[in-house]
DNA sequence: GCTAAATGTTGAT
DNA sequence: TCAACCTTTAGCT
């Protein structure tokens, strides 16, 4: 679930049912003690900057969430139901509650922590403040296959290991081509696609990539089968060309690629 | 009931 | 490069 168009998602939504008013915020898990120190408050705003989720309250107080591999925000109108005992924390205002459970992260920051934290991340294809040639000098700089430089979040920020592996199918390119030999070109055509791609994210919730994903269906819902040209495919025939799609590590994190179709 | 895997990051070696 | 951490779920038995 998270890469940067759930992150963004859920900024969305609690902007538009928690910013503005006095939110209560609680810790069942017990984990988040700072939480009594937010209790009440004013949220002023929102924010997301790649996976990092900000909540800045009144007094310049920021709860930083990230959600890691399994965190999860359930958002939904009360009556919130008795929290569960991984609970890390609880939001509620105006008929409204989120659970944030299983982060990677949650917790208090001062300004200069929030602003430390944002200086570090690279351009987010889903901000509109985003400068790509701020990513573009590391990567046309850099020895490392632009694989594993799409998923540094201080080279890009809010990707992750799936839209990894789809923009680079769609862009043709092998991902294990150092960053140096990228053609300004395809550096141009990857962040366009990621921005087209991650705002739809944002829209339906989910990564959807492929042509068979935009085809109109009686269901309304795209089967997961469809979702993905390479991802988690491995073995399986290229949706393009029929050749079984490889997989392999890279920094920890298995990638995919068809190794016909990418060799731009 | 157990195990492995998962859209992520950090800190130690 | 590796292990640790956060939690749920799918696929076994």
């Amino acid at each position: 679930m998270p890469e940067g168009h759930t992150i963004h998602r859920i900024a969305v939504e609690h902007e538009a049912r928690f910013v503005g008013r006095p939110v209560a915020v609680s810790s069942p898990q017990g984990r988040f003690a700072d939480a009594l120190r937010l209790d009440g408050r004013e949220l002023r705003d929102v924010e997301a900057y790649g996976k990092h989720l900000l909540y800045q309250f009144a007094g310049r107080r920021f709860v930083h969430v990230h959600l890691g591999l399994f965190g999860r925000m359930t958002t939904a109108p009360e009556p919130a139901p008795p929290a569960r005992a991984t609970t890390r924390m609880r939001l509620s205002a105006d008929g409204w509650y989120a659970d944030l459970v299983g982060p990677t992260r949650c917790q208090l920051l001062d300004g200069d922590q929030r602003t430390r934290l944002v200086a570090r991340l690279g351009p987010d294809p889903l901000r509109d403040d985003a400068d790509p040639t701020a990513a573009w000098v590391r990567i046309s700089r850099s020895p490392q296959p632009v694989a594993a430089l799409l998923m540094d979040q201080q080279v890009v920020a809010g990707i992750g290991n799936v839209y990894r592996a789809e923009v680079l199918f769609r862009a043709g390119l092998d991902p294990y081509r150092p960053g140096v030999e990228v053609e300004p070109e395809q550096w141009e055509g990857i962040w366009a696609d990621a921005r087209r791609l991650m705002r739809s994210g944002v829209r339906s919730g989910r990564i959807l990539t492929t042509d068979a994903a935009d085809r109109p269906r009686r269901s309304g819902r795209v089967p997961a089968e469809d979702a993905h040209y390479v991802y988690r495919r491995t073995g399986r025939a290229c949706r393009r060309c029929g050749t079984p799609v490889r997989s392999a590590e890279l920094a920890g994190r298995t990638l995919y690629w068809c190794p016909t179709c990418q060799q731009g």
